[in-house]
DNA sequence: ATGGTAGTAAAACTA
């Protein structure tokens, strides 16, 4: 069985299915997990999704956040939150019997704000969700715009921008235990040691492809057993050069079970 | 260089 899974910080989902349905039509995953759908749920585009033939699973209150998951079969056993906290930042169910968990991980503001620290003290009990409630011997894929770029490889500047959200050690940290937990950076497998592959490029930043001032953020994480089947993972640069763009690009991985 | 743009929604907040 091939599953191709796909996720995309929409940066409001309603402004962006002029990205987001076509692409669904062309590239046909069986998983789309989504972050900043910026939707209240009254007004969640469902049948946008349901007229292409996806089904899709949503929480979001307005404003900021929000995620959803459209797939190809019904997702079982949704679930939305951390440990009753943030419905609108993580959406997990069961796919075809693989485990999806979908974060928007919260980008912490500041390195000297309550909000960095909040943003380690998610990352952590996300990582705490894992052992409690998971086994690494699992198909478990975790998707998402974790705001952490792992790497020096991952940001255009290390030094520069050693002191940002994104990219300062102690994020890196908390973001390495997960992964040390029992997940494979799946991108990275298939591009090892390969430079200026970005995920998000600021709208802020002129001429920032160009320029290649962009950051690697968004992420498709496996664990073991099901890393080892991954085929492929690439980024798909449509939404960021599209008429209307967004800042994120669409990551995809493909598996051969 | 501490700006810049884009989204929500109707002024300021978030990224």
């Amino acid at each position: 069985m091939r599953l191709k899974v796909a996720t995309y910080n929409v940066n409001s989902i309603r402004s962006r299915l002029h990205i987001i349905i076509p692409w669904l039509e062309e590239n046909q995953p069986d998983l789309l997990c989504m972050q900043e759908t910026k939707v209240d749920d009254t007004k969640f585009p469902v049948k946008a999704f349901e007229d292409i033939g996806y089904k899709v699973v949503f929480h979001g209150t307005g404003r900021y956040n929000g995620v959803a998951i459209a797939s190809k079969e019904e997702l079982k056993d949704v679930r939305f939150g951390l440990f009753g906290r943030d419905p609108d930042r993580l959406v997990r169910g069961v796919y075809k019997g693989i485990h999806v968990i979908n974060t928007y991980v919260p980008q912490g503001y500041k390195i000297d704000s309550p909000r960095y620290q909040y943003k380690l003290q998610w990352l952590r009990d996300l990582r705490r969700l894992f052992e409690e409630e998971y086994d690494p011997n699992w198909m478990i894929l975790w998707c998402g715009d974790m705001n952490v770029a792992p790497e020096e490889i991952d940001v255009h500047n290390p030094k520069r921008l050693k002191n940002h959200v994104d990219f300062h050690i102690e994020a890196r940290k908390a973001f390495k235990e997960i992964l040390e937990w029992g997940f494979v950076d799946v991108f990275r497998k298939h591009h090892p040691n390969e430079p200026h592959q970005y995920t998000f490029y600021d709208y802020r930043v002129p001429k920032a492809i160009e320029r290649k001032l962009g950051w690697r953020v968004d992420h498709i994480l496996a664990t073991k057993p099901l890393a080892e089947k991954s085929v492929d993972s690439y980024i798909d640069m449509k939404p960021r050069l599209a008429e209307k763009p967004s800042d994120h690009t669409i990551l995809v991985a493909e598996f051969e079970l």
